[in-house]
DNA sequence: GTCAAATAAAATTTCGAGATTTTGAGAATT
DNA sequence: AATTCTCAAAATCTCGAAATTTTATTTGAC
């Protein structure tokens, strides 16, 4: 008996076949940091919480593999990819980079629908960052969504895919640091002034300015990142509850649990 | 009755699993153009043709995902990635962009061991293109490897990994182009100078004369493929042969078969 | 007691049949 | 003729047991 449960896909997701809400609720989990860098994942386990075959799953782990969410190796399964420090240096120093250089295009090419885009996502996110201050923790999916939405809309004009993809695959990278910096402590900085001079340099078409702005927008958030992770270094605890069994793996520097 | 049958490797491979096995026969039928651009990968076919399950097959196609030389629909299966000139043109640019920065760190950075690699790569580079001219075809597999690996050379000194990667993904696409424009007919050029004046100008540390050069050094490829890909855009012709199983996705030059 | 081989337990990888969906050819309707 | 409907063939997707490998534990020799 092989009946296809179709149970109902975890969160919002309506995604058509179950690798792919797999597959997004396995990044979902990564990404926000409950699924814990350098973590094992052993697939009997996760197979019984989704709820979905052996192969299903490997693919769905696969697919994050491309996106270096998780490392395999030989025979002996997947993990989800660790972080350090030094890994968000090098990564924010090549997003730099890309996002930089897309921006740069963005803003030359740009036409009246793009400007209409910038406006329309600096105003969400602005929206959202008045309620930033208080409840940092509970609204930091939507900051975190309407953050992305804008730096996109500012490069929505970039003609060039590969510059989008290589920008979106380093954006989730350092994402998934923000967010696991974020759920141990805010560090409190004014980012929305940070977006706004980015957002009016952007609008008069100030081409310069932007791209430096931007920079050490980008910048900014290593030094954050850099001080949540060289604290925690110290403090960590294992997580409650029937967590994944795991094994630090030797020698890492212990950003391992959150 | 489920025995592994370990039929031995295609090539040289010597990948412990299976589906790592799977994966490097099929990219190196993608990249070689053996299995043709756009062409629909229907599982059942592969499946026998590899003599492995379906989902095994089913996660090294999804490992391909990762590295876009696959694409994947919804509940249509898979497909070889498309290829275009405005897709090589854009690739080039971004990969000029990724490649110069990893040369300028690294021929800054480099020591006395990269300056071994490069020697030692540009020799043996250079025995290869000598015969390069009678038989291009016959030792393109060569040629290729030592082409990648001389790059490969001079970038070793750069100490990020992501520009590592990202360098890596954006070769690998721009080697699939190149590969597809050899098999079809051979521009002679001569590569070798080329290569000579960028290896002398990194051994002498000359920062801005080997970025300027080997961006020189991409664009020429860019303007190779392109003669040989518009020249091909007219010369293919669907083949009213029987039973087309295969839709030329629109618009897209028939590089279908090679 | 220590080290190594043997054995047991646990985890990963693979298979192929069956469930589901797409496709396309012909019938029926407008 | 064009569009929609029907339904069978073909393809994709999913499952879970079986095969294989890794990891942990025990046993045995020195």
């Amino acid at each position: 008996m092989t009946e296809r449960s179709q149970d109902t896909p975890a969160d919002g997701e309506r995604s058509r076949t179950l690798v792919e809400s797999a597959y997004s609720s396995l990044r979902h989990e990564i990404l926000s940091g409950h699924l814990k860098p350098g973590a094992k994942l052993r697939t009997e386990e996760l197979r019984l919480r989704y709820k979905i075959g052996a192969s299903t799953l490997r693919e769905a782990l696969t697919r994050l593999l491309g996106e270096a969410l998780v490392t395999a190796e030989g025979q002996r399964g997947f993990r989800v990819a660790p972080i350090s420090l030094s890994d968000f240096s090098d990564l924010t120093n090549v997003r730099k980079m890309i996002e930089t250089e897309a921006l740069r295009q963005s803003v030359l090419a740009g036409d009246e629908a793009w400007e209409g885009r910038v406006v329309a996502a600096f105003y969400r996110l602005s929206k959202v960052e008045e309620r930033l201050a208080e409840s940092a923790q509970a609204i930091s999916n939507d900051f975190e969504q309407r953050n992305r939405d804008f730096h996109q809309a500012l490069i929505s004009a970039c003609a060039s895919p590969w510059l989008h993809r290589l920008n979106a695959m380093l954006y989730q990278q350092s994402e998934r640091y923000r967010r696991i910096s974020l759920v141990n402590r805010d560090v409190p900085r004014d980012v929305h002034a940070e977006h706004q001079a980015i957002y009016e340099a952007a609008l008069v078409r100030d081409v310069e300015r932007v791209c430096r702005l931007t920079g050490e927008h980008i910048d900014n958030t290593l030094s954050v990142v850099r001080q949540v992770l060289t604290r925690d270094a110290a403090v960590h605890e294992p997580k409650p509850g029937r967590s994944i069994r795991e094994r630090t793996p030797a020698g890492k520097h212990a950003v391992e649990k959150i």
